[in-house]
RNA sequence: GUGGGCGUAGUUCAGUGGUAGAACGCCUGACUGUGGCUCAGGAGGUCGCGGGUUCGAUACCCGUCGCCCACCCCA
């Protein structure tokens, strides 16, 4: 609040990005493109708004109402209704587009995105209203080929940002079901039943069971489903016998039995992998979002209650557009998650903190600014980047300002320097200061701050 | 959406039924060509907002808004 009485927060669940949380950000993004590209994905970038049918019926009945919507404008506004809205993610949007501009992209699209999506969720750590993904999809093949080369990709990106300690959980939606319909749960049921066992670790077989009550559904299913979801955690080692449990209980469900089959596929396709070692077959993982078909995967690291990422696959989106199945697979990074827990670890990069500015030039007085302006404009052209404190203060102040901005070097040319044709130059991360020639002052700079 | 906690200086926080304090930060000076250390001064707050109780409220009560935590859901 200040003296005006309008609060300049910014709205609730949307941020401002100083520059330091830009530095960070960008840093971020640099590496996920980076690794992106090197996984042959090429960009792809949206509108903010989608017309409203694009969005509504593709996330279920939780994800369509917190799509934001925007209302019908001008005369219309009062009707109240609404024919837009903001996209709810990027997945969706990239099924419209491959529908719509099918006959231009090739057999096998791959596409990554970096852009923000909106949702009117209830704030909390690491969930706001706007927020980055940074998705890689690629369109067109049913191999797990495709799925590996996704977790691969996003395995490398948090290897390259420092991750040590995540852990993929993988499932599959055919095989959620055919367990499901095995123990005797009916098909409306599913979904709260999934919700109910995905609570084990944290409420316990009472608990599940009271769930189960709760929700009216068959209570004899819960013995039977138990002992497929108390698996213990971390044990990735344990992938192959996990799934040969589930394959057992599910007999001869014949598409139960084809995603043990692509698990056991993408387990064996990605030993060669950055994914090798996170991988785990984990039966409780539901993911909400109903667009999925087969395989679901979320990552996780310990120190954060949601997921740095998730994504799966998704056979018969596109042909919600389309009128005809295209097979598509995908995953999407939250890059606010990331930023959250590397900014708690301090895993940036130390360069990223202080100004983005080499040196400082000072003001010696009134009648040197030019000399000044002229200077900085020498150090430009030697690449360096350089702020002119754009006052005749006193040079201690100008110092001062320097020191709290955390620019490395001062350049001060006084009396003495001009009649002697040099600059001083001084490194306030040492304190020490050195006066030489100006044709020279560029270089010594950049030699001290690695540029 | 449900439950709980918290809103006091730029920031982090003390505090009391009689209209407020610390630390850090900021400004000035000691320092007439130099930041960090030290010292001396100084500025800055309608105690989130609205109502109620009271002689009197920043404090107690109600409401409201905002933030945080848990649940739910998710990136």
């Amino acid at each position: 609040m200040t003296a005006t009485g309008l609060s300049t927060q910014p709205a609730r669940g949307m941020r401002d990005f100083l520059p330091e949380d830009v530095r960070r950000r960008e840093y971020v993004v640099g590496v996920i493109r980076r690794v992106y590209e090197r996984y042959g994905f090429e960009p792809l970038e949206t509108p903010a708004v989608e017309n409203i049918e694009t969005l509504l019926g593709k996330y279920g009945e939780e994800g369509n109402k917190l799509i934001f919507k925007i209302l019908k404008r001008g005369e219309h506004e009062a009707s109240g209704t609404a024919d837009l809205a903001l996209r709810y993610d990027l997945t969706v949007p990239l099924a419209r587009v491959v529908a719509e501009h099918q006959a231009k992209l090739p057999k096998f699209f791959k596409r990554y995105q970096i852009q923000p999506v909106w949702r009117a969720d209830r704030p909390a750590r690491g969930r706001f209203r706007e927020f980055y993904q940074c998705d890689i999809d690629a369109i067109g093949s049913t191999s797990t080929v495709v799925e590996v080369e996704v977790l691969s990709g996003v395995s490398e990106v948090l290897h390259e940002l420092g991750f040590q300690d995540f852990v993929i959980r993988l499932n599959d939606r055919r095989l959620l079901t055919a367990m499901l319909e095995v123990a005797g749960v009916e098909a409306p049921r599913h979904g709260d039943a999934l919700i109910a066992l995905d609570k084990l670790d944290k409420i316990g077989a009472d608990g599940v069971a009271a769930e189960f009550a709760a929700r009216q559904i068959e209570p004899a299913a819960i013995g039977k489903l138990l002992p497929l979801f108390g698996g213990g955690a971390g044990a990735t080692g344990a992938n192959g016998a996990i799934l040969r449990a589930l394959a057992t209980f599910i007999g001869a469900h014949e598409t139960g039995q084809a995603a043990v089959g692509s698990l056991e596929s993408m387990l064996a396709l990605a030993g060669p992998t950055p994914a090798s070692g996170h991988l785990r077959i984990d039966p409780s993982l539901a993911r909400g979002l109903s667009y999925y078909t087969g395989a679901i995967m979320e990552i996780q690291v310990a120190d954060l209650a949601g997921s740095l990422g998730g994504g799966g696959r998704y056979d018969n989106l596109i042909g919600m557009f389309l009128g005809r199945d295209v097979p598509a697979c995908g995953f999407s990074l939250g890059l606010e998650r990331i930023l959250v827990v590397m900014g708690e670890r301090g895993m940036f990069p130390a360069d990223l903190a202080g100004a983005g500015c080499d040196v400082l030039v000072t003001i010696w007085n009134a009648g040197a600014m030019d000399d000044a302006l002229g200077l900085a404009g020498e150090f430009r052209q030697a690449g360096l980047r350089v702020e002119v404190y754009p006052e005749a203060d006193k040079i201690g102040k100008q110092l001062k300002y320097a020191s709290g901005r955390q620019v490395p070097f001062v350049a001060v040319v006084g009396d003495d320097e001009r009649a002697g044709g040099t600059v001083s130059l001084k490194d306030l991360r040492s304190g020490t200061q050195h006066t030489v020639r100006r044709a020279e002052a560029a270089a010594f700079i950049g030699v001290h701050v690695n540029r």
